[in-house]
DNA sequence: ACCTGAACACCGTTCAAGT
DNA sequence: ACCTGAACACCGTTCAAGT
């Protein structure tokens, strides 16, 4: 029943890389917001193959954001709940936007099943593991940390690493027992 | 050298009322963001008209909540800090993006001297009064406390109310002595 | 199998012309 | 003194036509 993988041409080869590389530089400039005319100019490439390499927005910077995502979770194994809060909130910082895109996807999960939408699920698995390694209070929950996740990633966002770091530290002591 | 205030023609009055009234259904259904095009529209005006009234968004937005400020700031005297962190959260609920354009004017205050940079500074002013009527560790600034209010107004915009009113609390038992 | 770019529907902002 | 709406420059998204 399923179709067999077949060897893409060349050229689509080239023009999906071009318009990850120019999203990624739009992206980082003007954020997840970016007009997507100018990443598709930016990759020498006409609009119309931009949407048939990335249907959606979200699939675009989904697909930028895997390698991230892979490296991310493979050093998280085994770090303490502080650390990895720290990470989430400097790896949000990628692109402005960032953090609310990942924030309504941990709220309300996607159902589409795309690979943002499954790096999200895997962030919260990892997040869920980390929190029953930590020694909290007994009426905190998994939610009001990955409340603390978000809102440490927006303000990372908005006011730099210093701000989402206290608040982080802050936070957790209230946390402790 | 002062021009003297002349009262506004009756149609101008009645302009300015309609575009008030439209732009905070448009703002209240799709956030501070909405289409200015529908809101003249839903005013029954030309949308040069909008203009004139209101050279830029931010205009618009800080007009609407002018009177919203007052109210917030009038019943704030002598209130402790958990509850004026409630407030805040909850009024930055107002308009999606709410939150975001009040922490952007906190964190670096507009020259322009409008209505909304002038209200951010009376927010500020309350927010440190009221951070040294609180019995806070000596190591917490009010910095971390602006902070805190900023995340839990964004808290409170993407995850709603129970969410944002836990940070706070938790937040706080981490800054307490 | 993939790419192009015109086409459509929108939006923000300005400004000459009206009354 | 104020209002109108055309004009311009942009953007997202689709889809027929090409190679």
């Amino acid at each position: 029943m399923s179709t067999p993988t077949r060897r893409p041409r060349a050229d689509a080869t080239r023009n999906r890389a071009a318009l990850l590389a120019a999203a990624d530089d739009a992206f980082a400039a003007d954020g997840a917001g970016a007009s997507l005319s100018a990443v598709a100019a930016g990759a020498g490439v006409a609009i119309g193959t931009l949407y048939k390499h990335f249907p959606t927005r979200r699939a675009l910077v989904g697909a930028l954001l895997a390698e991230r995502h892979d490296a991310l979770f493979a050093r998280a194994e085994g770090v303490d709940l502080a650390t990895w809060l720290r990470w989430v909130a400097e790896h949000a910082a990628t692109y402005r936007g960032l953090a609310e895109l990942i924030a309504s996807d941990l709220h309300a999960p996607d159902e589409a099943g795309d690979r943002l939408a499954a790096d999200c699920a895997r962030m919260a698995a990892i997040t869920e593991r980390t929190v029953g390694a930590a020694d909290l209070r007994a009426d905190v929950t998994v939610d009001d940390v990955v409340t603390l996740m978000n809102a440490a990633a927006w303000t990372r966002e908005q006011q730099g690493a210093e701000a989402a770091d206290r608040l982080i530290a802050t936070t957790l002591r209230g946390m402790s027992p």
